[in-house]
DNA sequence: TTTGGCTATTTAGTCAGACAAATAGCGATC
DNA sequence: GATCGCTATTTGTCTGACTAAATAGCCAAA
């Protein structure tokens, strides 16, 4: 029925799985899926038939078609025979998808999807800071030691130094030992890294971030879920702050 | 580019949503998605060659292929020419797609995982009740309002009771104007529609639930974020309380 | 004139079979 | 022993044909 795998090697799988767009089916969906979420299809809109669309898209019928699988397994779509395949209401969108997210910010997001996102990171990330401090594990401690160092010496202004500071977030939602929750990360994830693109892009960073994210790991190294949720709260307040000063340009 | 809906006609086409069965690429998809999600299948596992795996469910390569594309959507498996088909870890799965999570309840989930749900409503329920009190427009109120008369005179017993009572947590993630938010909706409804199942389960319904609900409206009526933020952490808690006795039987 | 059902048409859905591209793993060579 | 290149296997892509479903519009009947 199944076949195990043989040894521990699916280290290299898990490399790029950001190589999903390498494929014709994958490029297609991203093109389309961007043009939606754009807004350049709008919802009720019904997209040319299958036969037209692949051959203005230069691809065959079938890559065409996995690419609306894939959009309409994001809820982005729907089709039906004879009527064709239509734009969903934005409100059936998997918005909290990684891959939609990421279409979302190939054109830039709005700054109300960017608001909604940091209220959502405002409700979830306190909340999840304060479980952490109750059910992390040493390891995720340590984890999120490294990553606090890691951005300590390596600053914002690096990707070393993001992926860090997205690492940590990360850690905080896995040691919360709640799965659903844990899947927001991507999403979280996502709104970190634009907070630096926007800071960066007023050439300043207006704060040394540091502090603050000590004291939401001493929190839930000390296990004190309260001031842990504290902490996190100042921490995503003023992540907005900045980002919101930033878009006022 | 693109073609304008002629009429109102779009109104069908919300209509069966969950005919995302009916056709082959739906129905192995969810074959396999069950498959995975319920742990017959597990991270790392490697699918059979698509030529095998296509014959042995009596279906052509293509629909087949248009299937993996599903899951692979949801972040359920990952496709690569020479290693094949693999399932992917489970921290990469799309927990909160309401397709994956309809195929966790096919299956009956685990206790830890209907946990997780819960303590995600805990979280982002309170809040969101809290902001639609602040933001909540007359339509919405109203709809509020019908689904709690609608699930008060059918009972939590009907279809359509139970239809109402998720239109009502629907509607107050809908009032908080916050898009990504929102689309968590079908994560709680499932989460509110397995609590009616185990309450059931045990021929009994423990509490009366209109008094809380009524409470939750009333301040979101009255335009009190904390009233609400309170009530709604009361509704939820004790809907928890009630789902967890009953797993305890 | 309205209604109701039938049919023609359009569209996605499914199928079969071929070839292309990628790559993991093996084997030859240095 | 290390490295390089080959090869077998798997997914990826393409083509073209046929099937099935859904709809719009026609036509007949009331």
């Amino acid at each position: 029925m199944r076949k195990k795998t043989d040894k521990a090697g699916d280290g290299d799988f898990a490399r790029d799985s950001l190589a999903a767009t390498s494929r014709i089916h994958g490029s297609i969906a991203r093109t389309l899926g961007v043009a939606i979420v754009s807004g350049q299809y709008q919802p009720g809109d019904i997209l040319n038939n299958e036969i037209d669309s692949s051959e203005q898209l230069q691809v065959s019928r079938s890559a065409y078609r996995e690419a609306i699988r894939i959009l309409a397994a994001k809820g982005l779509v729907e089709s039906r025979p004879k009527t064709g395949t239509r734009v969903t209401e934005r409100n059936r969108w998997s918005l909290l998808d990684p891959e939609v997210l990421a279409w979302f910010f190939e054109s830039e997001p709005s700054e109300e999807f960017l608001k909604g996102l940091y209220e959502l990171r405002m409700i979830v990330e306190p909340a999840a800071a304060a479980l952490a401090a109750e059910r992390r594990d040493d390891g995720q401690l340590e984890r999120m030691r490294k990553a606090l160092i890691q951005m300590e010496s390596q600053t914002l202004a690096t990707e070393a130094g993001q992926a860090a500071d997205r690492d940590f977030h990360d850690t905080v939602l896995e040691a919360t030992g709640n799965a659903p929750l844990f899947t927001l990360s991507s999403s979280i994830g996502a709104a970190v890294r634009w907070t630096t693109i926007f800071k960066q892009r007023k050439r300043e960073l207006p704060r040394d971030p540091m502090p603050d994210h000590w004291k939401v790991f001493d929190a839930i190294a000390a296990s004190r879920p309260d001031q842990a949720r504290q902490a996190m709260e100042r921490l995503v307040g003023l992540a907005l702050e900045d980002t919101r000063a930033s878009i006022a340009d």
